[in-house]
DNA sequence: TTTGCAATGAAACAGATGTTGCGCGTGGCG
DNA sequence: CGCCACGCGCAACATCTGTTTCATTGCAAA
C-alpha cells in the first residue's frame, strides 16, 4: 500500500515547516477531498487561514503551486478505471498456473458474492412498482443476457400470463416494436458492450410512451437514456474470463419477487392457477414427500 | 451500485434534450469525475462543445447553474462521511412504501450472496474437465432453469462454437435423444419439483454412454442419478416466493471459465475468432472510450 | 417561400480565482 | 539594545471562471 504521493510528501515536510503552514497542511492532509474539490479561498476561510498560505504551502512542497498540488490530489482521488473485459483475458489465461486454475471456481464465486453484496435494493422495489402498474410488460435481453432475460419473462409469466412478452423470442431480428404501446412497462437487460438490437429496441420503447427499466452495468449505459429505473449490477467484476451474470440475475429474481408481492391477492391466486396447469400437464415428477 | 442522483436525473432527462445537450451530457455521465474536479470549460474542450451548453444542461436538468450540478457530482463522490443529501428515496413512490417495499429485495439478495458463499467449488473444476475432454457438450434445462442453460450454452459456444448444443431449442418436446453419442458430456440442470422431460434427457443421455454433469439442488435429485459429478446449489434458501437460480447461474459461469481456462491457447483463439465475428456482424455498439 | 421558433456558437460581461508585492510584527543573534 | 531575516496577513493584480447576450443557423409550420 503505498501513501498518495502528494499528501506523503506533505507529512514529509511538516516538521521543518513554519507554525501556520504546518496548520494548513495539516488541513489539508485531514480534507483532502475538500482540497481536491473547494477553490482555495473557501478552504483558506475554514482552515482560518489566509489564501496567500496555501500558495506558500504548495510552494514549500516543490510544487509551482496551488493549482498543481490541488491537481496531483485530484488524481490521486480519481477512481481506478474499470478494466475493459476484452484486455483481461489475455494477462489472465497466460499468467495461470495450475493451482491458480484450480482455484478459479473458488474465486469467482467468492467474487460474485461480495458483487451481490455491493447491489442497491432501493431502485428494484421502485422497478417493481412500474411493472405492477403497467398493463403489459416486455422484456428484451440479448446475447448473453437472453439467459436472465428469459428466466425474468418465466417468473413474471408464473402470477401474469398474459402480460409478459420476451422480446425478440423468434430471433435477433424479430423486433415488434409495433406492439410496444405507451404505458407498458419495459426491462431492457444489458452490459458493455452493448448490442444494437439491445438500443433499438430501448430508443423504440421509450419514443412509444413506455416506461423503460434498465438493467445495466453503469450509469451512463446507452440502455438506460431515459430509463425511469436503472438497476446496476457489476458485469465485470471477479477473475472470470466472461462478464458475469450473477449481480443481473439476482436482481432480476428480486425485481420479480418484488412485483409478485405488489400484485398481493390476485397475484397469488394466479401463480396457484398457473402450477395447477403445469400439474395438469404432468410437466412435473411427483413429490415423493407429499404423493408418496 | 447506488446510482448518483445528479447522473440518474441525468439519464432520464437526456432523451428529451437537444442534440448537443445530449452529447454534453453523455459527456457528464462517463466522465462524472473529471466533471466534478475540472473547470467548465476544460470540460467543454475535451467534450468538443461550447461552454455555454453545460450551463444550459445544468439548467435543463433543474439546477441553478453549472455550479450546483458540479457541487452535486462533486457530493455524491464524498467518500466517507455521509452527505446531508446523500440518501433520497427514488422518486415517484412514498416514502413509507419504500421502507415496506425495499425490504424483500434486500432480504434476497442478501440470502442469494451467502448462498453462494455456501457453494462447493471443488467438483466445478473436475466438471470442467469432463466438459473439456468431451468431443460434443449438451446443455439442457426446463423451465425456470432454461435461462441459465441458455447463458452456459451461450459461454461454451464462445470457444467451442461447433462442439456445444442447447437441448430442446425448438420446444420442450424436442428432445433429440438420438443425437447424443458415448463419450459426450450433457450437462442437466434442474431443481425440486423436477421436470419431467430434464429425468427422461438425463436418463438417455446416461443409456446412450453419454458422461453426465448434473447441476440440482439436492443429493438425491433424479437428474442426478448416475451423474459423474454433481455440483450441488440451493434453489430455495430465500424469503423469495420462487426458487432462486443465482447459485444455479454462478455455478454454471464458473464451469464455463475453469472449462476455459483448461482450453488454454487454442481455446484463446477460438475466443478472438469468435469477437472478431461478431465485430464483423456489428453486433454491439462501439465504445465510446476506444473509438470516439 | 416566408415566418416563427428552438438550438447553437462567439463574444462580452461581472465576479471569483490563484498569485504576488508590500508592510507589519516577532524573535534570534551580533 | 539594535538589527534584520523571516513569517504572516492584507490588498491589488492579471487571469480564468461561469454566465449572459446576441447573431446565426437549421428546421418545421403556415
Amino acid at each position: 500500500m503505498v501513501e498518495d504521493p502528494p499528501i506523503a510528501a506533505l507529512r514529509r515536510a511538516l516538521p521543518g515547516l513554519p507554525p501556520r503552514l504546518q496548520e494548513a497542511a495539516r488541513f489539508v492532509a485531514r480534507h483532502d477531498f475538500d482540497a481536491a474539490t473547494r477553490s482555495m479561498r473557501e478552504l483558506a476561510a475554514a482552515a482560518g487561514a489566509s489564501p496567500a498560505t496555501f500558495t506558500r504551502l504548495a510552494r514549500a512542497l516543490g510544487y509551482a503551486g496551488w493549482e498543481e498540488l490541488r491537481e496531483a490530489l485530484i488524481e490521486t482521488r480519481r477512481p481506478v478505471p474499470a478494466t475493459p473485459f476484452s484486455r483481461r483475458v489475455a494477462p489472465g489465461i497466460e499468467a495461470m498456473g495450475v493451482q491458480a486454475m484450480a482455484a478459479l471456481p473458488a474465486r469467482m464465486l467468492e467474487a460474485d458474492a461480495a458483487s451481490l453484496g455491493r447491489l442497491d435494493p432501493a431502485p428494484i422495489a421502485a422497478a417493481a412498482r412500474i411493472l405492477h402498474e403497467a398493463p403489459r410488460i416486455w422484456v428484451a435481453g440479448f446475447r448473453s443476457c437472453r439467459g436472465v432475460a428469459q428466466l425474468l419473462h418465466y417468473q413474471l409469466r408464473l402470477f401474469r400470463p398474459a402480460d409478459v412478452a420476451l422480446v425478440g423470442g423468434a430471433g435477433p431480428e424479430d423486433l415488434d416494436l409495433g406492439a410496444l404501446a405507451a404505458g407498458d412497462a419495459l426491462v431492457v437487460l444489458g452490459f458493455a458492450p452493448y448490442s444494437q438490437q439491445s438500443l433499438r429496441l430501448a430508443r423504440g420503447g421509450r419514443d412509444a410512451g413506455c416506461r423503460l427499466v434498465a438493467l445495466a452495468d453503469a450509469p451512463a449505459a446507452p440502455i438506460a437514456e431515459g430509463a425511469e429505473q436503472l438497476l446496476l449490477f457489476e458485469a465485470a467484476s471477479g477473475p472470470g474470463f466472461f462478464p458475469s451474470l450473477t449481480g443481473a440475475l439476482a436482481t432480476a429474481q428480486a425485481l420479480a419477487a418484488a412485483c409478485f408481492a405488489l400484485g398481493g391477492e390476485s397475484a397469488l391466486a394466479r401463480l396457484r392457477a398457473t402450477e395447477a396447469r403445469l400439474a395438469a400437464f404432468a410437466a412435473y415428477l411427483p413429490d415423493p414427500e407429499t404423493s408418496p
